[in-house]
DNA sequence: CAAGAACTACTACACATGTAATACTACGGT
DNA sequence: ACCGTAGTATTACATGTGTAGTAGTTCTTG
């Protein structure tokens, strides 16, 4: 579990078509993908088809267009890029990666009431929070 | 404020020597990576090269050696990291990072002490926390 | 039927990154 | 002086990623 789930900014962006609808045709992710860019459609196939090489997404066929899906899950990814970013950055340490979040500015009073209630959850050892996908 | 920030894993560990150092030769770089990795120096030299010309190192000349130093902060580069990590797989939520290192397993209670902290901290609009680089 | 659209397969280019050898020069030690 | 070491400059290769055109085939529409 580790190349699989390293993914650019595109292929996360492809993995997320992917994610939302649980499968989808290379005209369907490209469509989705279009209003923010303005890629050929062959771009969106190669870069599944690689996709496909790695293991990360796979394929089957419906009539002629190939019906793709994810390998790999967002709840997964998620994990083993924050954990590799805060290796990285971090020295491996989550409550630093946490502090500097605090301390940045885009955190609203409601984020924090949010995050105060799973600290507690998780202080009393309840399972509180968002259903992970 | 954007390519500048955004670096591999190698160029990260390239950075934190000149980060924690202030500045450094090709040489005490090598010498630092050298127990992780068995990299050539030629290898580290050409890292180093490619990265001033992008603008996120620089060097001046002592003597025969290049003395390298960061252009560009710890700090920063975290702030851009995360944020762009963020956004790729949180949607920009903050809040729902938050919650997925809390769901983790490697939140220690000291961790969550902390943290609960920094939000209380937060929250009273006090400056506490980690001095940032 | 013919033309166009849809779709995959194949191919190609540019760039970035990791990796490292070679060439060249300067310095230090014998 | 000579040789070995140190350090930069240059060059090169492999791989991955982003990007997209072309070729070939199949299906749809007029």
């Amino acid at each position: 579990m580790s190349e699989l789930h390293q993914l650019t900014e595109l292929q996360i962006a492809v993995m997320r078509v992917l994610w939302d609808k649980g499968e989808a045709t290379v005209a369907e992710i490209w469509e989705a993908l279009r209003p923010e860019r303005g890629l050929a459609q062959t771009t969106v196939a190669t870069l599944l088809s690689r996709l496909e090489k790695r293991g990360v997404v796979a394929h089957k066929s419906r009539a002629r267009q190939y019906l793709y899906r994810a390998t790999v899950t967002e709840s997964d990814v998620r994990r083993v890029m924050v954990r590799d970013l805060t290796e990285r950055l971090f020295d491996g340490d989550v409550a630093a990666l946490m502090s500097h979040l605090l301390t940045g500015r885009e955190v609203t009073p409601g984020d924090l009431a949010r995050v105060k209630k799973l600290v507690e959850a998780k202080e009393s050892g309840k399972e509180v929070g968002r259903a992970e996908k």
